[in-house]
DNA sequence: GGCTGTGAAGACCTTCACAGCC
DNA sequence: GGCTGTGAAGGTCTTCACAGCC
C-alpha cells in the first residue's frame, strides 16, 4: 500500500455507491467489465484500483457483491462512525446537516458552531449552536472532520484554529485556497469553479465525443463521464 | 486551442479568482512565481497553463493583472452571462440561491422546478417554483445550464429531460452516476464522495508531507495542496 | 471458456531548463 | 538582469495484453 492516487481513492468510493445499490437490488455477484460499465471507466482500470490493496476476485466468476462492500469499507476506514463538527450554521450548513444520507455512510455531524450571538444557543436540527469561542475545547474532545462552511474572508482563519486544535480533515466549501500543515488533509467543494468549468465546456462546444471531467489528471472518469 | 485538460481549466479558474482579489486591492502586475505560489502549483504550470491559449504576459516583466483577467474571463466563457434553471426546490438549492456569488460571476439563476404541489407556485428567494409539467418549454426558452438538485432515485429520468429539451451543461448534486449524451457537459459534487476520501486519508496517516486532492491526475494542485 | 491480477506499453500531465524578449 | 514561452525530459495514470486460476 504505497503511493494510491487520489483518482483511486474517488473511484472506489464510487464502486462502493454502486455496488451498495446493487446489494440491495439483491445481485449477488459482479465482473469487473459490469463495474466499470456503471461507473463509466475500464474494466481494466477497475482491477487496478482493486490490486493496489489486495486480491478480492475469483478468475473465471468475478467479485462477490457482499465481499468487495466489505472489503471497499475496510480500504476506506469507513468500519467506523466518524465524528464530525461543522463550523458556520448558514445555508450551507442547514443543506448538509438535512442531506441525512451522512449519517448512513458513517459520518455523524455532533456539533455546530457560529460566530453569531443571535444564533448561538439556538436549537438548530436537533443541535445546539455553540459559540465558536468554545470552538477549540469541543474539537479536542474528539472531533475527527471540521466542515467549514464560513465566508471566504473568514475561512483561513478558521482553518488555522481548526488545525490547532488537532483535527487532520477538513471538507471546505469557502471558495479560497487554504494553507494547513502538511498533516492535515482538506477536500474543498468549490461551485463557482464547476460552474465555470461548465461555462468553458460551452463556448469550446466541439460537438464531438469528449469528457469533461471535474478533476485533473485522474479526473477522468471520476466524477462522471459525459461522453 | 487542441486539447486541454479538465485540470488546467480549474487552474485557470483559480488564477482567475484569486487575480480579482488582487486587482482589488490595487496590485496590477504579477510574475507566473506569485500566481504559483497563492495557488499552490509552480511557475511552469502556470506559463504552460496560459500558453495553451496565447501569449499573454512580457518577457522581463510579467503580467499585467488587469489584462490577465481580461484573457480569463474570455477563456472560461465569462464575457457573457449565462442562464441556470435549479431543478429542485430544496435545502440545496436553497444554499445555492443564497449563495450570491453565484450571480457576481456571471451566473444568474432564473428559474426553479419541483414536482411537489404544496410548492409549485410559492414565492422562493426573488423566484415563483414553477411545475416540472413546464420545465421542458421552460428550458428551451433560453436556459443554458441545469443544476440538478433532486433525490438520487430522480436524478437520472430528469436529466433525461433536460438534456431532451437541448440543455448541454449540468451541475449534478445527487449522489448518483449520470448517462448523457456526448455533447453535454456535466459536473457532479459529491459530498459524501468527497467525506469518504477524508476518511481514507486519515485512517492512512502517514504523518508526513503528503497531499491530498480533490481530483484525478490533474488533480494534483488544483483544489488545494495541503502540503 | 471466462475472468482476474499484473507487468509492460502507451497516453497524459507536470517539471525542467533554456532560448528569447524586455 | 528578469521573466516569459516552450520543446524536451521526467513522472504519473490508464490501457493493453496475457499468464494464471476457476
Amino acid at each position: 500500500m504505497k503511493k494510491v492516487s487520489a483518482s483511486t481513492i474517488e473511484r472506489l468510493s464510487m464502486y462502493l455507491h454502486l455496488l451498495r445499490e446493487m446489494a440491495a437490488d439483491g445481485v449477488t455477484k459482479i465482473s469487473s467489465e459490469e463495474l466499470a460499465a456503471k461507473c463509466g471507466t475500464s474494466a481494466a482500470q477497475v482491477r487496478k484500483d482493486l490490486s493496489f490493496f489486495g486480491t478480492f476476485g475469483k478468475r473465471g466468476l468475478g467479485y462477490s457483491v457482499d465481499e468487495l462492500i466489505k472489503a471497499l469499507r475496510g480500504i476506506l476506514g469507513l468500519e467506523r462512525r466518524w465524528r464530525v463538527a461543522l463550523v458556520g450554521a448558514g445555508k450551507i450548513g442547514a443543506a448538509l446537516l438535512a442531506y441525512q444520507d451522512f449519517a448512513r455512510q458513517g459520518f455523524d455531524i455532533v456539533a455546530v458552531f457560529d460566530v453569531d450571538p443571535k444564533k448561538i444557543g439556538k436549537e438548530w436540527h436537533d443541535l445546539t449552536i455553540q459559540s465558536d469561542d468554545q470552538m477549540e475545547l469541543a474539537l479536542r474532545a474528539g472531533i475527527d472532520i471540521a466542515i467549514v462552511a464560513v465566508p471566504a474572508e473568514a475561512a483561513q482563519a478558521v482553518v488555522k484554529r481548526i488545525t490547532g486544535a488537532g483535527v487532520r480533515a477538513i471538507l471546505n466549501f469557502a471558495p479560497t485556497k487554504l494553507n494547513v500543515p502538511d498533516t492535515v488533509a482538506v477536500k474543498t467543494v468549490n461551485m463557482a469553479m464547476e460552474l465555470e468549468g461548465l461555462s468553458y465546456a460551452l463556448v469550446n462546444d466541439t460537438r464531438g465525443p469528449r469528457t469533461v471531467n471535474t478533476r485533473p489528471a485522474a479526473s477522468a472518469g471520476m466524477r462522471d463521464s459525459n461522453g
